[in-house]
This record gives structure tokens, sequence and C-alpha cells, in this order.
DNA sequence: AGCAAGACATACTACTCAGTATGTTGTCAA
DNA sequence: TTGACAACATACTGAGTAGTATGTCTTGCT
């Protein structure tokens, strides 16, 4: 029930979209119907339909907002004078805290990513898909440069590039997949998690 | 077309679990249908329906093979008396190849082990579920064990169990997200894959 | 006041797909 | 030889759901 989102005004357009990814984290995208997103805003089908013209678009725009969460979060952390593991263990604990702030968004991709250039029927779906390919890139290039900088600098030791960075965006997206918000946790375990994540990434790499 | 399985003979059940398999990798378990399985056998539904009651449980069954083709393979390789280090790199050496062998199997558990429990109609699926369960269960306890021995021993340094444990698992499993076997791949790809990932699980928890 | 358009609700259609009921073929035992 | 059963194929039904067509209300604008 509560807003998500701070960046933007509560619009309709968010309120459906944060509800959107409550229902889909919930049931799954492909089980979770457009009418089980409407009876938990307590609306019908058509306030959806009004904003959004198809469920793909609308799982779509979900996806999306999830890739913007994090990338308006950790871009302007990274310091290019930094050394690069500073640079990564300030990003993975700005990175974690944010996933986890918005996880029914990063449950949404996660589910909808595997298979979202499977079926795009409409233009408007395809151009969306690739947005969402594009805004993902973008982010992984920001890790992607930081541990090729490390590695070149002798901070990290030299391997596989594409396998360091897989692995590394598994590692801190990990808590998306076991994590559940508990009354009586820590009130800093999340920055607990965060730390101890940016600490073993870290290490991977040394 | 190729068999996955070995430790049974190719009977005809394990033919429309390795179609399953493929088919639902390929086009998600929801939204593929017991016809796409079907075709992909050059068959009908009646043929999957004479093996398996509904689709849940052959999702289950797929599922419930994902867990056991790892466990078979990684549970002899471990060796009490050796060192928790010196094990667990042998574990994810071990683990990473399977993985990858018997790939279909770990994308179908992949999408479809988030929301098994939600809509479990029958009791005969509710029995697999758990089974899956506890399968999963046992497999990430051999995991947990080496690791919680490595810090009481010293090899490992002290951190939260439970995060670790699961920090590592999906780093393991990583490649079941971004891995397609390729034609131009070195013969020993898979390999060196497994070396990488096995130094960066054990440095991440040293 | 009156008009136009946005923001929904309501009612309906078309279609997919899981599951079933029944028919057909081969095989093996008595 | 025949009967019985396994291993399918074929044809059908029913439920759920994405999408549409249309109606209604409200809000700002002139």
């Amino acid at each position: 029930m509560q807003d998500l989102v701070h960046t933007l005004p509560s619009t309709s357009k968010t309120q459906i979209l944060d509800a959107a990814a409550r229902v889909f984290m919930q049931h799954g995208v492909d089980v979770a119907s457009i009418d089980d997103v409407a009876r938990d805003l307590g609306a019908t089908k058509g306030r959806i339909y009004h904003h959004f013209p198809s469920k793909g678009v609308l799982v779509a725009e979900v996806c999306l907002r999830a890739a913007d969460f994090t990338y308006r979060k950790v871009a302007p952390v990274i310091d290019p004078a930094a050394p690069a593991d500073e640079n990564l263990r300030v990003m993975i604990r700005t990175h974690v805290p944010e996933v986890l702030r918005t996880l029914p968004y990063h449950k949404v991709i996660r589910q909808a990513y595997t298979g979202l250039y499977q079926k795009s029927t409409t233009a408007t779906e395809r151009a969306l898909h690739q947005r969402i390919h594009d805004e993902r890139d973008r982010y992984e290039g920001l890790f992607r440069h930081q541990i090729r900088r490390g590695m070149d600098g002798g901070a990290f030791r030299n391997q596989n590039l594409t396998v360091a960075l897989h692995s590394i965006l598994l590692l801190v997206n990990a808590p998306v997949v076991w994590y559940t918000p508990r009354a009586d946790e820590p009130a800093d375990f999340v920055d607990q998690v965060a730390h101890q994540l940016a600490d073993m990434a870290l290490r991977a790499l040394t």
C-alpha cells in the first residue's frame, strides 16, 4: 500500500506500477492476471488499460523502472579519481539497500527477463524491451568498467572479465532471491548484508 | 534430441522429462503448453497425460531431477577427513560442469522455484514440492557444513553464515543464467569457468 | 452554463489451454 | 487364438483471461 517511489510524484500510473510489481512478485508474472492487479488497487481492468495498452507493456515498464532505480542511485557515487576497488565497494553498499527497498520491482525483472525477447508482438513492446536491455547494459557497464580498471591497475587479479562480471552482479543481486523483510530483524540488517556482500565481492576479485 | 540422462535408461518417461525441460527452458514454464512439449516429441497430449497426471506434476518431476543430478555427482567427492576449503573447491569444480551438462533442468527449477508453494492443488503435487524442498535443503546442507567447518577451523573468516551460504550457492549457479553453449568455445571452457568460480568462491569466504 | 476530454467502470467477446473421455494399436501370457 | 493391459492418439469440454467496445462521471476551460 505504501509508495515505493520517491523520484516521481505518486500519480495514478505509478500506483498501478507499484501494485503490478507487488502482485507479479507474489503470484508470478504469467500467472497473475490484470484483474488481480486491478483488485489489489480496488479498481477494475478499465483503469489499467486506460494507462497501458497491453499486459506486456505493463510488465516491461515495471522492469524499466527496476533498472532505473539502481542506476539513479549508484551512478552518482562513482568517483572517477578514486581507486577501482574503493568505487566498487561504495557501489555495492549503495546497490544492495536500494534493491531491497524496491524489492518487488527487482523480483519481477528477475522473472520476466528470461524470455522477454521470445514473443514480443507489438512494435511498442519490442522498443521497450530494447530500452530495458540498453539500460541493463549501461548499468552493467558501470561495474565492468571498475572491474577492468582494477585488473589493469593491479588491484584485482587477472581472470576472465565476463565471468567475473556476471558473478559479481549475481552476487550483489542475491538478496533479491532470499531476502524477505522481517519484523524482528535489526534496524541495520540491510546495511550489514550490504557490507558483507561488498567484502565478499572484493575478495572474490582480489 | 540427445539424451541428457545417463543414470537411468532412456525410457519414455525420461524422454518426456527431457523434452519438457527443453521446452520449458525456451518458452517459460507458464507460457509453454503441454501441446508444445508433445509437439517437440512428435507426439500428442495423450502420451504425456498417460505418464503424468497433471502439468504441475510434470514440472515438479523436472525440478526433482534437477536437484538429483547435482547431489548424485557432488556428494561422493566430499572427503570428511579433508580440510573444508579443499572440499569446497572440489565440490564447486564438480558442481559447475554437471549443472551445465543438464542445463535445461536447472533453468526450469530456477523459474519454477519461485511460487511452487503458492498454488499446490493436488495432494500429490504438495508431496512432490515437499520432496523438492527437502532435496534442496539436503544439497545446501553439504555446502553449509563445509562453510561452517571452515569458519570454525579458521580457514574461512567469520561472517553471517546464512548470507555467505546463499551468496556462494548463487555464485556457483550463476552460469545457469548467462551460459549458452557455443560452437566456437574452447573444449575446456566449462572447466575453466568451474575453476574460476571455485577460486572466486573460496576467496570470498577467506 | 456548457462543452470537451481525461479517467475510469461495466459488459462482452474470442481464444488459449489444461484436463477428460474414448478409441486404436501392439505385445505378451495363458 | 484370444484376452488383457500398456501405450499411446483423437476429439471434446470447460474455465480463465487478454483485450475491446461502450457507458458514465468528473474536472477544467471558455
